[in-house]
Formats: structure tokens, C-alpha cells, sequence
DNA sequence: TCTGGGGTCCTAGGACCC
DNA sequence: TCTGGGGTCCTAGGACCC
């Protein structure tokens, strides 16, 4: 199933953000920078060097680091760099999956004896990103997805690490159990009362008694992850399975007209994301965040799948007129929306009460769809059996 | 460390169905 | 009529990642 040599690349954008300021503003280069106004989106490795993180606002970072220089984001300078070195990755292989903005996994055991070696591949990687981009990227090469990742963290920054099969767990037990992809502060600090702070440690642990301190997934799958047992494949073509927006709203206290305007923006934002992308979604959610920084969330699914601004608008609205005078009581200072259950526009599914297998009925649902998006786009339905209902996807005429 | 914005996956209870 | 087993969907919340 797993390829017996180390052919599984992860690449990995040297604090991304902060390079490409440092790449194009030459005054920022080699000095303690930030991206970012309230809160830093991404620190220079100079910065860091002070101790400054993502996620610190300035005014701690500037506690630490009273050079620091910050700069605001620029975002779409970031997603072209982004696109210009997806561009290099798919050119190596076309067996790419993205992970985020400045990361992905790239599969080249398929790739013959004239393209090189994966150690090849890689050393000519990192020299095109750097030649055609201007940026540093970590590249770690491994037989596992999860050992790529974690020896792209442990050779940055502007570093290449392969690991051999034969050196696997050497190279992965002394580790701190935080290098295992899952565990956070909250899984360490379980561990850690038990005495477990390396990988080694929970390798040794065995299956059963992982699974009694983390519960089922956790468990197994750390248990896995400490013997490099990691069978996932590169998996091109994903796609995102929720999309949301959301706003910090301060400290000010926020009128309920105020905060359905701001409802209304999120809305719009996203609902602009889901027809750009083509898709439609069924379930809302409203994510609250309080002024003592508790949060929570509240959901509602609806029985069709949309992308219209006026119905996740409505929905969105139910929601928080609910928690009205909640909201009033304890400052609210975050407000999220999410989409999620996406599915694709272009075949819309439409659930259906059992009642309405007759022709003139569905028919009927049938044109109600065929209004809602956009019409003569959409050619041919068929019908699926379901339990409860019928489901009917909706296809696009074939011309 | 007093907190941005965008995501993913898992769990657990309740409703409902067969 | 009662009870058990098995499954899916929805909702809320927790943890984690970049």
C-alpha cells in the first residue's frame, strides 16, 4: 500500500506572509517585522527571534521586541505568490494536494528515472521557488505524509530534511509528543500528567491504554501517527467543506440593528465565496465569542441547499434574534458565520417529502430548482431512492 | 500570550426510522 | 404492546491546524 521509499514531499513557505513583505519592501529585510494592525498574521524569523507569534497582538510584540516594524497585510500579493508556487509544484508532479495558502504535500513515486531522485526533485524544487518566486521554502521527503510534514517543521527555516525508511523511528521517537499532528496544548498537558512528553514514550504506550486517556480517534490515531504508520495518500482535487466569515467586533457595545448589519456583511461575503466557487450549503451556523472569551456556536440545517443571500440571510437571522437578550447582557465581541454541508451547484440536490412521487409534484420541485439557479443551465434530473424522501440531483445539460 | 480569521475533524445526545 | 439493536441526521461543543 505505502511506497518502500521516501517519495512523499512536504513543502512549506517560510513564514510566508512576512517573506514576501521582506521580498518586496528591501528596507524590511533582516529586521524584526510583522504582518498585521491589532493582531500579527505572521512574524519575521528576526522577530521571532524575540519571542513574537503569530496570534500576539502588537502591542505584547512590542513589549518584547521594541523594534519590531509592522506592516499592514496585503493579501492578494500573498495569494499570487501562492499561485506562482503552486505553478512549480504542479509542474514537478501533478500529484499535488494544497494544505493551506503556503502548503502542500507533493506525491512524486511516480515520477521516472530521468526527472531524478526525490532528494533531486526536491533540491530543485526549493532552487526554483527561490530563483522564480524570491521566496525560502522547507521541504522535508519522506515515506509517510505525516513524516514529510513533520521533517519540513524540524529543517526550517529555508532547510531540506529527507528521511530514509531505515531511519524512521529514530529520527521520530525523541521528539516532543507535540510533533505529532493532533496534539495541542490540550492533548500535551494529558499526556504530560502522565508522564509522557516524547513520541518514543507514546510509541511505547500501546494501543489500548492510548485510546483509554484520549478516547477512540484520538487515540488510535496518535498510536499510528508514533509508529509513522500513516497510509493517506496524496489526494488531488479536494475540495473545502464549509466556508464562513467572521468579525471582531471590540469592545464597544453593539446596538442589535448594528449587529444585524454586520450579519448582513458576513452574509454577503460569503454568499459572494459560495456562487464565485459554484457551490450551495445547507447548514448555518452562528459562532458567538463573549467578553470573558467563552464561545459557542448555533446551528440550523435547512432542507435545501442554497447560495441565495436572502435565505442564509433569514436563517442566519432566526439565530440570533434567539440570543437577543444574551447578547445584550454579556458583551458580545466576535460574531462568525458559517456555511457548511457544501455541496456543488452544479449538481443540486434537492430532498424531496415521500409523498411527492407523483409526476406533477415533482415536476413542480423540479421547476422550483430549475428557478432558483439560474435555469437553462440545468437539463436532466434523476431520481435516487432515499430514506425519507427522494433526492434528486440536478445536472447540467451536457452542451 | 488576554485573542484574527479561515478552516478541519471528532464526540455525544436526541430525534427519528426500520 | 413492549423491548432491543442498528443506522442516519441534526445540533452543540471541543480540540486542533495554518
Amino acid at each position: 500500500m505505502c511506497s518502500t521509499r521516501a517519495s512523499i514531499i512536504h513543502a512549506d513557505l517560510d513564514a510566508f506572509y512576512a517573506s514576501v513583505e521582506q521580498r518586496d519592501h528591501p528596507h524590511l529585510r533582516g529586521k524584526p517585522m510583522a504582518v498585521g494592525g491589532g493582531v500579527i498574521l505572521a512574524a519575521s524569523y528576526e522577530a521571532r527571534a524575540f519571542g513574537v507569534r503569530t496570534a500576539m497582538n502588537l502591542r505584547t510584540a512590542r513589549s518584547l521586541c521594541p523594534n519590531i516594524i509592522s506592516v499592514d497585510p496585503r493579501m492578494d500579493a500573498y495569494s499570487r505568490a501562492s499561485k506562482e508556487v503552486f505553478e512549480i509544484f504542479k509542474d514537478t508532479t501533478p500529484l499535488v494536494e494544497p494544505i493551506s495558502i503556503d502548503e502542500a504535500f507533493l506525491d512524486v513515486s511516480g515520477l521516472g528515472r530521468l526527472v531524478g531522485s526525490p532528494t533531486e526533485i526536491a533540491v530543485n524544487l526549493r532552487a526554483r521557488v527561490l530563483a522564480e518566486v524570491g521566496l525560502a521554502i522547507s521541504v522535508g521527503v519522506a515515506r509517510t505524509k505525516f513524516l514529510a510534514k513533520v521533517a519540513s517543521g524540524v529543517c526550517k527555516p529555508d532547510g531540506l530534511l529527507v528521511v530514509e525508511p531505515d531511519e524512521e523511528l529514530a529520527f521520530l521517537h525523541p521528539l516532543p509528543v507535540q510533533a505529532l499532528w493532533g496534539v495541542g496544548p490540550k492533548t500535551a498537558d494529558k499526556l504530560a500528567s502522565r508522564g509522557i512528553t516524547t513520541v518514543g514514550q507514546v510509541a511505547a504506550l500501546g494501543d489500548r491504554s492510548l485510546v483509554g486517556i484520549l478516547g477512540r480517534a484520538s487515540g488510535n490515531h496518535l498510536h499510528a501517527l508514533a509508529h509513522n504508520n500513516d497510509p493517506r495518500r496524496v489526494v488531488t482535487g479536494k475540495r473545502r467543506s464549509s466556508i464562513g466569515s467572521q468579525r471582531a467586533l471590540g469592545s464597544k457595545q453593539r446596538s442589535f440593528a448594528e449587529l444585524e448589519a454586520i450579519l448582513l456583511e458576513l452574509v454577503d461575503r460569503v454568499t459572494v465565496r459560495l456562487r464565485d466557487g459554484h457551490r450551495v450549503g445547507r447548514t448555518i451556523t452562528l459562532r458567538f465569542r463573549f467578553g470573558d472569551f467563552t464561545r459557542d456556536t448555533r446551528s440550523h440545517t435547512l432542507s435545501e441547499a442554497t447560495c441565495s443571500t436572502a435565505e442564509i440571510l433569514d436563517a442566519a437571522r432566526v439565530l440570533l434574534v434567539a440570543r437577543r437578550g444574551e447578547i445584550a447582557e454579556r458583551q458580545l465581541t466576535l460574531l462568525g458565520l458559517t456555511i457548511g454541508n457544501l455541496a456543488s451547484a452544479d449538481t443540486v440536490q434537492q430532498s424531496l417529502p415521500f409523498e411527492t412521487r407523483s409526476s406533477p409534484e415533482l415536476d413542480e420541485a423540479i421547476d422550483r430548482v430549475r428557478g432558483k439557479f439560474g435555469g437553462s443551465s440545468i437539463g436532466r434530473a434523476t431520481l435516487v431512492n432515499h430514506k425519507g424522501g427522494l433526492t434528486v440531483p440536478m445536472l447540467p445539460d451536457p452542451q
